[in-house]
DNA sequence: TCGCGCATGTAAGTTGTTACATGATTTA
DNA sequence: TAAATCATGTAACAACTTACATGCGCGA
């Protein structure tokens, strides 16, 4: 359910074509909400056909037409209704961590390889997160205040990812000093 | 896909019937992998009907009887092969944060009650995975390699909980400072 | 000319959720 | 005696993934 509240969320911010939000999925909001483009114009078509959202037919010199979606009256009441729902918390589920429960069956080498890959995809991330918090958000005090929630949502990304940092670090020791039994 | 190899690790520690297996998901796997008991039956019958695994019919005194699954040869196999290949990191999919997103939306006085929910909701998780730690991994240094990684994995959820209870604290202070126009 | 970015979809399959169902024992 | 725990499932549905499909313009 949550996708469509993502999308009118997201279209609440500005209008966008079904493109252009999933790059915002993509980039802004990743670590906020994920899906992919078969997502977001198959729900796209739906809140349309429901009435929640409004098409304007944007034409392009040399390109094909595209569609720009608006949020509609109907649509910003659910998302005022949904907003003030309490939703459950997010289930877990991380193959990486799964694999830690079989530790004995791991091999010792790949698994290094494995830490330094998501550390090398950790740090990009961060890289990423801060640069987008210098181009928004660069004194958040003088911000208004939705623009402040929307950068605690970024700094929960900052926050886990370093968080994550640490935990491979943790981790990377503790295999070096023998974890496992092969390798 | 994933949840076969999550049941085929659960299984790999030791046999358990399809409910012990659905409360390992609810406790010790909380912060690792999480499925319900409907997928965890659906899935085990699958498992079983390709021989991935074996079963045993327990008897019980009062209670009709249980089975007890076992991980077979061929389930081993595709458990190691799994291991071998890197997995994607899981798409972060998170409602309260999308609420965010929609800050200018957001009702002052209802956040700063979701905030302290969310707050007890990660301290007492906090609480029990120090439980656990202090029950399982007491010296790590002197466990075997395997199970070290498993301490490893529940490190992973604490120091996610941890870092999720500092940003709490970073949130509830925008909110207070005036983040929102109701309220 | 080959691939990439823009731009939009359909179809099939897998995975996960919600609701329904049963029946015994234990605890308040 | 009512609720909770043990123990196992089925069925329908919603959500998500993967593969396939089309077509234009731009840069190497």
């Amino acid at each position: 359910m949550a996708l469509r509240y993502a999308l009118l969320a997201a279209l609440h911010e500005s209008p966008a074509t079904g493109y252009e939000l999933t790059q915002r999925f993509r980039s802004r909001l990743a670590n906020v909400w994920n899906a992919s483009h078969q997502q977001v114009y198959r729900e796209l078509a739906k809140l349309l056909d429901e009435g929640k959202l409004l098409v304007e037919s944007v034409q392009q010199s040399d390109k094909p037409d595209k569609k720009r979606y608006h949020l509609a009256l109907p649509g910003e009441k659910d998302l005022k209704q949904w907003l003030d729902q309490s939703q459950p918390r997010p289930p877990v589920r991380d193959p990486f961590l799964v694999k830690l429960f079989a530790g004995d069956m791991l091999n010792y080498k790949w698994l290094l390889e494995e830490i330094a890959d998501m550390r090398r995809v950790s740090e990009s991330q961060l890289d990423y997160y801060r640069s987008v918090e210098n181009e928004y958000f660069e004194q958040p005090d003088t911000l208004p205040g939705h623009f402040r929630l929307q950068h605690l949502a970024l700094r929960n990304g900052i926050i886990h990812t370093e968080a994550n940092l640490e935990w491979l670090d943790e981790l990377e020791k503790t295999v070096q000093k023998g974890a496992t039994s092969k390798g």
